[in-house]
DNA sequence: GCGATATTGCAACATTGTAGCATTTGCATC
DNA sequence: GATGCAAATGCTACAATGTTGCAATATCGC
């Protein structure tokens, strides 16, 4: 539980920019063991782009061959969580699985675009909730959560003309 | 697969307003066989203002002493979807069931609240997701959907004070 | 009432997580 | 570099939420 407060960590040796942090440097700095399969977990967030499911993320680990258990898998995922290190993203579609993605440091929130024909999620960096909305006497806002259905460009490409749309 | 288009039915006796129309006029209207759990499941909605999931419909329905199976449950719903009767709203949250709800004629679009302290989910009939946004190039939106996560009123009345908020 | 067939009801299976607990590992300290 | 001990792991079960296959049943037009 006693955590070093420190932001500079002087285990990380070379980049002093933006760069994606040291992920051991970063899990070391909330206290936390420095494990296979936290490194890599967060390393493979860390060069995505877009959210990824436990199920994307363990095949990613088997095709790197880091051996891992899928129960350590989940765990080192709800602990990045808890570390305010990665959120949690909402699988709606018929998708029922949690995807995870970096949290930046400034909060940024932005909405999600799941593709009804491919499945892929796809982060909407510049389109934020932003829901100062009126909500109804009593109830307390925490955040919003935007999500936008429809076909990616991959999957819109295929039958171009503007007629025959596909439903799913 | 070949249902009269009527739009009125005469099945139904007497209400000519705009109260629920007739459970079982409705679904021998789609072409379906008005059977028990359809009929039931329906009713139940139409008295709801609220999505249910499939667990609190088959409460709903023990408590009514109607007879039901767990599969029937979810293919009446599944059906109900399809006739386009009722949507599906998406449980984010750590509730990850699916919730039905009633889907009036005119296509009416809200967002919805998730309580995070009771897991309760609120229409809010006032609030339409109105993403008129510029989507990325190539991307063709569907539809939006908007969850707002907090306290609702009754569980935000605890700690009425301006501080010490809980988490969840 | 009859017959065709849409629905049901049951059992088995699938997916996505969690819980308990003995074993191993990371790491601070010697 | 060796030691000790809490933190993590790796099993094996179990839970929640659906889905699939298929034989039995019920609905509805005739
Ligand atoms: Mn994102
Ligand atoms: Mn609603
Ligand atoms: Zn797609
Ligand atoms: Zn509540």
């Amino acid at each position: 539980m006693t955590q070093p407060e420190a932001r500079q960590t002087h285990t990380a040796p070379a980049e002093a920019h933006d760069v994606p942090a040291d992920a051991r440097a970063l899990i070391a700095a909330r206290g936390g063991r420095v494990t296979r399969t936290r490194v890599a977990v967060l390393e493979i967030l860390q060069a995505s782009d877009r959210p990824m499911s436990h199920d994307e993320l363990g095949a990613e680990l088997a095709a790197a061959d880091i051996a891992h258990d899928r129960v350590t898998l989940y765990r080192a995922l709800d602990w990045l969580v808890e570390q305010a290190l990665a959120r949690r993203i909402a699988g709606s579609g018929s998708d029922r699985a949690w995807r995870f993605e970096l949290l930046r440091a400034d909060g940024h929130r932005h909405a999600h675009f799941h593709c009804d024909c491919c499945g892929q999620v796809i982060c909407l960096e510049g389109l934020e909730p932003a829901v100062a909305v009126a909500l109804p006497a009593g109830f307390q806002l925490e955040r919003a959560e935007l999500v936008i259905h429809g076909a990616c460009p991959d999957c819109g490409v295929q039958r171009a003309g503007p007629a025959a749309r596909r439903r799913r």
